[in-house]
Order: structure tokens, then C-alpha cells, then sequence
DNA sequence: CGAGAAGATGACCGAGGGGTCACGTTGTGC
DNA sequence: GCACAACGTGACCCCTCGGTCATCTTCTCG
């Protein structure tokens, strides 16, 4: 990427204008969802259509990059609340941050929503935030801050539904989801009752088996 | 609608195909979705798209048709609730029942998520639904089964909140949910805890205030 | 400043959507 | 069985979308 002796350096105009469309688009795809078009991301980009398509080849590559950019940064929430003494506590400031990125971004509710066919990057995304709240929800269970059949993978499936909950009132009371999260931070609680039904999935593999390659990073 | 002397009554083939009209679009919208086009409608009729149009004048119309029978039969589930002895398991019944409807109709999912811009029937159904519903929540404060600060609308809301937890899961795990309800419903149980962050809104008022005309029946 | 390559552009394409309508078909009452 | 109105039909319209590409513009390096 850097000044190799002389020949291809990206020019100026160029990284200039995949700033200006990252930031168009992860505005339109938060307030209009997966389905904004490219040629409204393109307009509020101020550049033409083709220019998106030369820095991202299809638009699942463009969402693609943003939403792996806006997982990423709930990990990094994720780690950094690890540190935290407190870990019942740090589990559910983790929830109350992750639903209000959902309540700010319709396309993250979108992506999150729909398990199947999504970009390996994605999943990939996921998989990383699994497995930080995974440490985050251990932390919680060793503490008898929730309950101890209580999975990380819980936690997360639970960011989008108590997100869904309030989201009918969204636009007359933005911070509804707060009553939901209490709710349901009030179930996960360690209390001497019976087993949950069903058991959480050890893991949230999401869609086909065909990508094989998917342990690279970790 | 019944014999009129002569003239106008409906043809018997008109009838027919309206009933085949209804079931098809019933499953198609059931597996996939409100996005599934009338065309693909008309095909699983065995019908002309000019047919589907003739008895449903917009798309919209068909789909509010569907949902406002579902709403409704859901409506009567809980009705019939109301006359259990135990109104809390009542209460958790019903919303077991909900979210399995959820749960086999991606059009119900749909729809109940995006409360703007909905056929004014549909919201007349939710309304009817959210009456109900109301009395279910209320016998089960009064038996003391959840706390006081919970409303019918926080149970409807939360049925898409639950089903959307467990959606992701939904192919390999189908029953999912009763892990989630039981989480959801544990933390909906009464207990000495202080009040919720947010107060539920009085009733789930769908959408915009031009809107006049919507107490005609009830 | 000039040459050349990397980038930007927007007309264009095919697919697919909701909705329409002139015409052919069929059920119904007399 | 006849006539007519209601019904069924599918080609058609217009629109939007993701994606392409020949052409023009602009940055960069020498």
C-alpha cells in the first residue's frame, strides 16, 4: 500500500472520494436500510454511479464493509468492558450499546436479522463479537451475575430481538428499549429454577456448510 | 351479498378462484415473505395476474386481507384464554401461540415490524388484538403472576421481540423460542424490584394521525 | 508541461416489480 | 339456448434496481 519506488500509488482523488462514499452510504444504509439503492448512495456520495462500483465491485461488498466496520467496533466494546470489575454489570451496558447501534442503524437490523446468504465478511464479523461476549458472558456466570446456562451466543440473538421489541416505538420514545432490556436482563438472573427448554447452539454458525475456509483468523 | 331477487350475484367460478386466490397467496406470503410478487401469487392460484388484481385492487389490499384473518384468529386465541383459571401459564400460552404464528409466516414477521405506512384494516386488527390482549395481561397482574408495570402492549410487543431472538436459529433449532420465552417470561414475573426505566405507551397507535376514521368498529 | 495511466462518468442494459386494459371466455337468468 | 354481464387473460406499460462499459477527465511522475 505504501510509495513502492515509483508506479501505482492510489491517487488522491481516489482515496478522497471512498472516504466521502464509506460515509454517504453507511448514512443512507442507517437511515433507509439494506434497500437503499446505489444510485441514492452515489448521489449523497456526490459522485456517480459507476464510481461506486469501481471501489466496490457489488453493493453486498459495500454493505459488507460497513456493517464488518460497525461489528468490529461492538467487539471492541465488547473487549474493552472485559476489563471491567463488575462483570453483570458490563454485560448489560455491552446490551444497552449494542441495541442502540441497532436502533440507529436499520441496515445492521437488517443484516442481523437474516441469518443466510451474507457476505463472508460478515459472518466472519460475527463470529469475532461471539466470541469476545462469549468471555463477557463467562465473566458474568462465574460472578452469579446471570444464570449458568446462559451462553454468549444468547446474549447476542438477544441484542436483535429486545431491539425489535421496542422498535415499533422508536419514533415516540427512542429510548423504549431500555424497559425491554431490564425485562429481560431481569430473566437472565441466577435463580434456583429449572433448566431452559431448549439448550442455545454452541455456536451461531450462519449459513452453508460451503465456505470451508471460514477459521483463517479467529 | 345474498340473493338479491336477480341481477347481480357472484359467479361461482369468481368465488373459487377467490378462495384459491386466498390460500395461495396465504402460503406464498407465509414462506416468503411480504416480498413475494403477484405474479408468483397468480402461478401458485393457478390464475392470471389480472385475476389477483381483479379481486384485490392492490397488492396491499391481498396482503392486509391475509393478515388481518391472522391477527384475528390470534385475537380469538387469546379470547379464549381469557377463561383459563391460571391466568399466568394463560398468558404465557398465548404467547407461545403468537410466536409460533411468527414463526411459520415470514409475511406476519413483516409486518408487525414495521409499524408505519400499514393498511389501515391491519392496524384496526392489531388494535383488536392489543384490546384483548390487555384484559390476558390484566387478570395475570391481578393473580399476581407479573408484575404490576406490565401492559398488553409490552406482551405484543415482546412476541416480536422473542421470535426475533430466535430466528436465526429457526432452521435447525424450530422451537428455539421457548428458551427465549422462558427467559423473557421469567423476567416479566413479579418481584420487589424497582419500577422499568421507560413506561409502556398506553395503547401501540400505529403510524400517522391523518388517520381519522379509525374507531368506526371496534 | 506533456504523456500516459488510473479514475470518473452517465447512458445503457436486462431483469423483475406493480398495475392496466382490450379482448376472449364463461357462467347465469330469462 | 340466447344474450349479456361479469370474469379471466396475458401482453403491455412504466418504473426502479444492480451492474457494465466506452468515453472523457484528472492526477501523477518524469
Amino acid at each position: 500500500m505504501a510509495g513502492r519506488t515509483a508506479a501505482v500509488q492510489t491517487r488522491a482523488d481516489s482515496v478522497r472520494n471512498r472516504r466521502l462514499l464509506l460515509r454517504a452510504a453507511t448514512e443512507a444504509f442507517a437511515e433507509c436500510g439494506v434497500d437503499v439503492s446505489m444510485h441514492t448512495i452515489a448521489q449523497r456520495a456526490g459522485v456517480a454511479k459507476g464510481t461506486v462500483f469501481r471501489h466496490f465491485p457489488t453493493k453486498d461488498d459495500l454493505l459488507a464493509a460497513i456493517m464488518t466496520q460497525l461489528l468490529d467496533r461492538l467487539s471492541e466494546t465488547a473487549d474493552r468492558l472485559l476489563r471491567a470489575d463488575d462483570a453483570g454489570r458490563a454485560l448489560k451496558d455491552f446490551m444497552g450499546h449494542g441495541i442502540g447501534l441497532l436502533a440507529a442503524d436499520r441496515a445492521f437490523c437488517d443484516v442481523i436479522g437474516r441469518p443466510s446468504l451474507q457476505h463472508a465478511d460478515v459472518r466472519e464479523a460475527i463470529d469475532r463479537l461471539c466470541d469476545t461476549v462469549e468471555d463477557l458472558t463467562a465473566r458474568a456466570r462465574e460472578q452469579g451475575a446471570v444464570r449458568g446456562d446462559i451462553t454468549g451466543t444468547d446474549i447476542v440473538l438477544l441484542l436483535g430481538g429486545i431491539h425489535q421489541t421496542a422498535q415499533p416505538l422508536l419514533d415516540r420514545e427512542p429510548r423504549a428499549w431500555e424497559r425491554f432490556l431490564e425485562i429481560t436482563f431481569d430473566g437472565l438472573r441466577a435463580r434456583d429454577r429449572e433448566a431452559l427448554p431448549h439448550p442455545p447452539p454452541a455456536r451461531l454458525r450462519m449459513a452453508d456448510p460451503s465456505d470451508v475456509s471460514a477459521a483463517t483468523k479467529t
